[in-house]
DNA sequence: CTTTATTTTTAGCCTTGACTAAAAATAAAA
DNA sequence: TTTTATTTTTAGTCAAGGCTAAAAATAAAG
């Protein structure tokens, strides 16, 4: 069983090496948490002794096999529990952030299978980031912004990239949601906008929309 | 804001205060939190100061009105997720007070005010026990075993007293539940047994059952 | 290849919340 | 009303996690 801080820091490391390949150094990490990097290296220390990261002073810090299955089921509980926020309590997704932080730290394997189930097993968070399933794994996914999709291609709206109430407003009239397949009719490459087509119907949008919202296309 | 730690202080002062009219003695709520004396002399001295409760050495402790609001509060909380995961998730009624016992510390008003009208608004939480509003009021409320009711009175089930799995499942069998109509048809002096009316069935019960069963009869 | 700048670590201290052991109040018994 | 027992408080420690200031590595520049 690992502290608060402890998820934490595993969350923090695991996002931090998902973007930039190779050890994570300590001023990342103080950096990516708001706190000062010699408590970073007393933590890291602390995890490196757990077996949950390796650490070599100096260089930096990566997740062990261990590390990584314990920070994605962080992950994946913060994301569950963004998704019933949004699709249950009616929250909208730029809200919910704060709160699936705290959430993400109750302990009960029982509790999140169930609320996986309560939910459908969904497989996106309301920001299209994928859920790990229990074992830590991410499924690997097409995640596109939908203005880099050509003529005739089509997919998933699983997310927006940033959520401004007017957006989101633009969206729910639009009837835009996640799992909305949306097919790409026409595209100008004038000015980027785009012809759509979502359920039944069809309409244009301008680039700026087309890049606010991701697609999955696999 | 509290702390995890102040919160369980002051949920347990408020019930050791339901309880036993009076102050509240230092051991009473060691006790009641598995800690040792001088650990609640501490903590107790540090509440006074944010006058949640009054203390005066070797009298022991009772909570302000502020106290009360925010302990109420707490338990609001649990309450309503015991209701959550019951209702929404199918947990059992014993299976959900330890996981209950962490989300009642995650802080959004928000989340509480929203959960609450996802669940309907309940009154009472899984094991029958009032759900306070959100000033900290719990209203009066004339909650009775079933065994205590005579002929003709009736109720509505709020709750059960002790709930093992056999228990349970011979309510799911009767089609008993939280908000269930009981109307007592007869009572047996001799041996505490029972002819009661649920929905449209009419069924005999025992005394043990009765016993188990609580209804809130206003 | 030194010198300077940056990053990282160490050492020492702080707060929260708990503990033990000893002292002080209060309550009970003789 | 003393004496004994119980309850409560105080004083001093400890672990977790954080911080500051100073020292030590590493990296960058001259």
């Amino acid at each position: 069983m690992y502290s608060l801080a402890e998820e934490n820091y595993l969350k923090a490391i695991y996002h931090l090496e998902s973007k930039s390949q190779g050890a994570v150094s300590t001023n990342a990490i103080a950096d990516a948490m708001d706190t000062k990097p010699s408590s970073v290296t007393d933590m890291v220390q602390k995890l490196a002794e757990k077996e949950v990261l390796s650490y070599i002073k100096y260089k930096g810090t990566s997740l062990t096999k261990k590390g990584k299955k314990t920070a994605a089921n962080v992950i994946r509980k913060h994301r569950l529990w963004e998704v019933f926020l949004v699709e249950k309590l009616n929250f909208h997704w730029d809200e919910v952030h704060d709160i699936a932080e705290q959430l993400e730290h109750v302990h009960s394997e029982e509790l999140i299978s169930r609320l996986d189930k309560f939910l459908g097993f969904p497989d996106f968070d309301p920001h299209g980031d994928p859920i790990p399933d229990k074992h830590g794994n991410v499924k690997p996914t097409e995640k596109k912004l939908l203005s880099e999709l050509n003529k005739n291609q089509k997919g998933v709206c699983v997310g927006v990239k940033e959520s401004n109430s007017d957006f989101l407003q633009y969206l729910d009239k639009k009837n835009i949601t996640i799992g909305t397949k949306v097919s790409v009719l026409g595209k100008e490459f004038f000015d980027g906008s785009m012809v759509i087509q979502v359920g039944r119907d069809q309409f244009f949008i301008s680039k700026k929309i087309a890049e606010n919202l991701y697609i999955q296309t696999n």
